[in-house]
DNA sequence: TATTGTTATACTCTATAACTATA
DNA sequence: TATAGTTATAGAGTATAACAATA
């Protein structure tokens, strides 16, 4: 069931044998070579480890990305953040008010444009961040550690290209 | 707003420029740095190229990744395609029961062992199957144009240390 | 007692359309 | 007319629990 076979499908040729792929009973060796895959049970893997990461402070990955766009976005309106962060605008609503709930944000009129809500953080949401901040940042040494430190840099530099290849 | 600042911030230091972040009015140098956010757009950018790809065939990545899992693995039952394919053994139910709907797949009681339900390609699937493939060959290249072919193998292998470090 | 396929439930996410208030 | 925020809705995806049949 697991006897190494010759396989002539493969759309790369994968000669080196760091990296595996998952374990299972079943031949995956067409799925594995694919990029579509592989970057989605790494994204499994990288997210499940941010999710243990924040699980005891109750905070998503899209409300941590919010937190910390606005920290260094102070007023950016909705529509800009939901295009920041690949998300549609009709997502913020609830996103933000969650973030209100708790204290950590606040929406405020714009003067300028009154269609405008623009974001702030709290007091309490700038200190929740430099703590998420500092978890976070041990989650990236992990994954980092994963790659091997001299690879890392050129893995986001890649992660970049598939998903900005116009630039 | 563009101007372009000293950050201390980053969690890794960006010294090459191959690669850009999504273009927007905002300053996201903090999120960019991270190998979460950087992983997350590239599946969007990548999974939006497959469904292209994929569209007039009105096939989804999953109900692809079923038919080329079986194909490789006929009689698998539908706990074993689930833990391969990364989803949850009660998902399978509707995705096998469209594929057979559409009379791509079969469900086959096995005598050995009357709980599985042994999943098996129709004549229909496997020629179905094989368009796939063909256009999904096409996707890969432009991924691995995206990418540069020379560094193309190793991005494989290194989404593979994210997914599964231990091995 | 454990496992497979299944059903059920609830919640999140995604994708759209449309409404309101503003511009 | 166009845009920001919002509401509404429908469809996927995710996560669990539980049940029937079987081991």
């Amino acid at each position: 069931m697991n006897e190494q076979v010759q396989r002539t499908d493969r759309l790369v040729s994968v000669t080196t044998d760091e990296g595996q792929p998952p374990e299972s009973g079943l031949d995956l060796t067409y799925l594995e070579s694919t990029i579509g895959y592989a970057i989605r049970r790494a994204q499994m893997a990288v997210f499940q480890d941010i999710y243990r990461t924040f699980a005891e402070l109750n905070v998503t990955t899209v409300q941590f990305s919010v937190l910390a766009v606005v920290a260094d976005n102070p007023g950016a309106n909705q529509a800009d953040l939901a295009s920041a962060l690949g998300v549609e605008r009709p997502r913020m609503v609830p996103i933000i008010d969650s973030l209100e709930k708790r204290g950590l944000a606040k929406r405020v009129a714009s003067v300028k444009d009154r269609r405008h809500r623009q974001i702030f953080l709290t007091d309490q949401g700038r200190v929740l961040l430099e703590e998420l901040k500092r978890r976070f940042a041990e989650h990236q040494q992990r994954m980092l550690q994963r790659l091997g430190t001299d690879h890392a840099q050129t893995m986001l530099g890649q992660l970049w290209l598939l998903a900005k290849p116009n630039s």
